[in-house]
DNA sequence: GTCTATAGGCGGATAGAC
DNA sequence: GTCTATCCGCCTATAGAC
């Protein structure tokens, strides 16, 4: 491995091809998927030479990397990146309702975010690290943010906090999933405030 | 195309090759995925030639979803092909709780069903049909036998049991995804009964 | 029916001009 | 630093022998 970090290298090479590549790569990646990717198509939509994606990159595989690595970040920072100051004054309900809808309108609101998340679940057998910082970044904020305010909201006593959380996330993520992923919507139709509502019922007022 | 269904075809094709060549192609879809699969390895492992191969199947993605669709249907039958004559005389929680760990049993199991959702998931975008085939069986299957218990078991009166089936199926989904599919397991453990303990008291006996 | 052999193209990666 | 041109291997798919 020659330079896995485009920053420090052996000569200077123009951080506005790096950024160009990068997002050509990432459009042609996130579409594609990993193998059915080629180098020259990468160049095409970064509008560089075959030679200079090289001169960038060490091979495909490093580009990948790079390029997923600042996916998860990006995704990471630009979804839960929100004060949560007043979170413990408001309504538990209201709260935590808040928090499904933003969870859910990710999935439904920008398309790239779903071929993402495939890209990761089907190369993660693959690109196991990849799989590890998607989990650290995305899903543990996520996760911890919700196991916090289990943990500290008045209104709530719950036995378990963090397996609670767990399973709120994990009812608004297999929804998204399975929804919209698998394009379960055309075949089993299901409003996603029926879901919200039960589990918001669950969690705050016990069963009805 | 010319033989989609590789039952009846042009000339008499042996079955046994057939077999063979599902068997050989499947072991390498599930572990190099669909675009780094070729058409030669598929020959190798089925012990036939390439030609051979294309007698039998019209091309890559014909084999590919022949392929799938016939594991959709396998592993469908397979996991929740039992008997649930006697759940409603069975105490709710001991229903559930050996409901979620035959669930969870799938995932940590066998490692070769992990790689057929990697696929599924991975490839829903460019094979929508095939994720479509995917939620009719397993997901819902799942979600319907839940669901009827749901709804029929007279120590549960749930207010949407529809959604909270969906809630319970999610938890443990998702569950599973993150732990063993992400190697979660690895940066954010925990015990699966933990999940199980609280999902199961959520829904039966309401908030503790 | 199944094989060997091959066509024809596209893949990743690099050499060398400027 | 970035380009054009090229190497060479592997890919999907098929032709033709048996």
């Amino acid at each position: 491995m020659r330079q896995v970090n485009p920053g420090r290298m052996d000569r200077q090479l123009s951080p506005e091809k790096t950024e160009a590549i990068l997002t050509g790569g990432m459009q042609e990646f996130l579409t594609r998927g990993y193998a059915a990717t080629s180098m020259d198509r990468v160049a095409s939509a970064a509008k560089v030479s075959k030679a200079t994606v090289y001169s960038h990159f060490q091979d495909k595989e490093s580009l990948f990397i790079a390029l997923i690595e600042r996916l998860v970040k990006q995704k990471f920072q630009s979804v839960f990146g929100e004060a949560d100051e007043q979170m413990l004054q408001r309504p538990p309900q209201e709260v935590l309702r808040s928090f499904a809808h933003r969870a859910l309108d990710i999935g439904s609101s920008e398309p790239q975010f779903l071929n993402f998340m495939r890209l990761i679940i089907g190369e993660s057998g693959r690109f196991p690290q990849l799989a590890r910082a998607f989990v650290s970044n995305i899903e543990q904020t996520a996760f911890s943010k919700l196991c916090h305010y289990f943990t500290h909201c008045p209104q709530l006593s719950l036995a378990d906090p963090e397996a609670t959380a767990r399973i709120f996330v994990g009812a608004m993520v297999h929804f998204m999933i399975v929804q919209e992923m698998l394009h379960g919507k055309d075949i089993m139709p299901m409003q996603r405030d029926r879901i919200i509502d039960s589990l918001v019922d669950l969690i705050v007022e016990g069963r009805r």
